[in-house]
DNA sequence: AAATATAATTAACATTGTTAATTCTTGCAA
DNA sequence: TTGCAAGAATTAACAATGTTAATTATATTT
């Protein structure tokens, strides 16, 4: 790397930290140009030296977040016995994780994007980050109880797109209303999908 | 009603109209009180004569569609059989359904109401519309499958699910790439939950 | 130390939602 | 019929936003 590269790189951290601060703080709704320049120090038009626009920059978030979250599960599902018992725990870690920062599931969920190139694999690492973090577990219950390849990956696309659905729910319209009722339906769902 | 509360209804409905003319053609995203207004022939300011802001108003709007997806599957389940084929084809209905309207998806399931009241209600109907349309087919698949009034509600959600979390993958992120492969993935997911 | 290249800032523009001020209509009393 | 008051619709205006252009400050090189 050059001077100039490194230079840049520094800028680049700078804005990509005080737009996490600020999406973790305030949420993604929020966020706009003169919101992360000020959180990071500098003025608006800066920016635009350093990324194309502003959802470039949300992006790179989004991508730094997603290991985040790989952290807290792993955290989380330390004790958790493979398999299983350890897939129960993970929802309940990403759901909790996301329930601290809502912003940060519509960053990954809700936002869409026109662009390709960088973007593009953002994308397909939002889309895989759990079932890869899972990928051991699963693959354990399919021993366990002899599923083949596609039906393994039925049962990971149902436990996926019931976490992220009925969180969906739960951030954007409080259904259900109370978060203790919200865990027991997500707990009595993901089982549902895993007794097969 | 009085006739003052005639022309108030009269003036609500040529904007509710051209609202969900606009969203039908550019979707939510581009949806502005000047759009609006331009498409029913009056000026912006006087939506806030009738409406208290533009959520308001597009929120009427999603009320209203959800009686046209209805109307949609019946047409297109008119001659499955009650049961799980009817479940199947009216799957394949709705997602083609907000495909071809891709504005109305966003509008029900990520736009996101701060207000109560009214909204609650809105909020209800696009929760349970589908539930509803279904409820004699899922009656017909728990007597069959002589499943308990539980088990029948995980089967529901599942299948809510899956439907609506993958149409949000296709919607804002071409996943899967071609339309053809998300029908097909659809239909072996849909499946799947189907099989207890 | 002067000239040049680079980086950062302020000004500016277009587009939003929304409200205030103004103009236009309409129904009704004289 | 005419003038007036109430109501409805329009235009003007404001603040917030993303983004770009013009300007100023800083760093580098000769």
């Amino acid at each position: 790397m050059t001077k100039n590269e490194i230079q840049e790189q520094r800028m680049k951290r700078y804005f990509i930290d005080a737009a996490k601060r600020y999406i973790k703080g305030e949420g993604v709704k929020t966020v706009t140009a003169r919101n992360i320049a000020n959180e990071a120090g500098y003025s608006y038009a800066t920016i635009y030296n350093y990324f194309k626009d502003i959802k470039e920059l949300i992006f790179v978030c989004a991508s730094e977040f997603i290991q985040e979250i790989k952290e807290q599960i792993q955290l989380d599902t330390a004790k958790s016995e493979p398999g299983e018992q350890r897939i129960i725990a993970a929802a309940k870690s990403y759901w909790r994780y996301f329930m601290q920062y809502k912003g940060i599931f519509e960053l990954m969920f809700l936002e869409t994007i026109n662009e390709i190139s960088v973007n593009e694999n953002i994308c397909k690492a939002i889309d895989n980050f759990i079932d890869e973090e899972m990928e051991n577990d699963w693959e354990i219950i399919a021993k366990e109880k002899d599923l083949n390849s596609d039906t393994k990956k039925m049962m990971m696309d149902a436990y996926k797109s019931t976490l992220n659905f009925y969180l969906l729910m739960y951030l954007n319209r409080r259904i259900p209303s109370s978060f203790t009722d919200f865990e027991k339906d997500m707990n009595l769902r993901i089982k549902f999908i895993l007794e097969k």
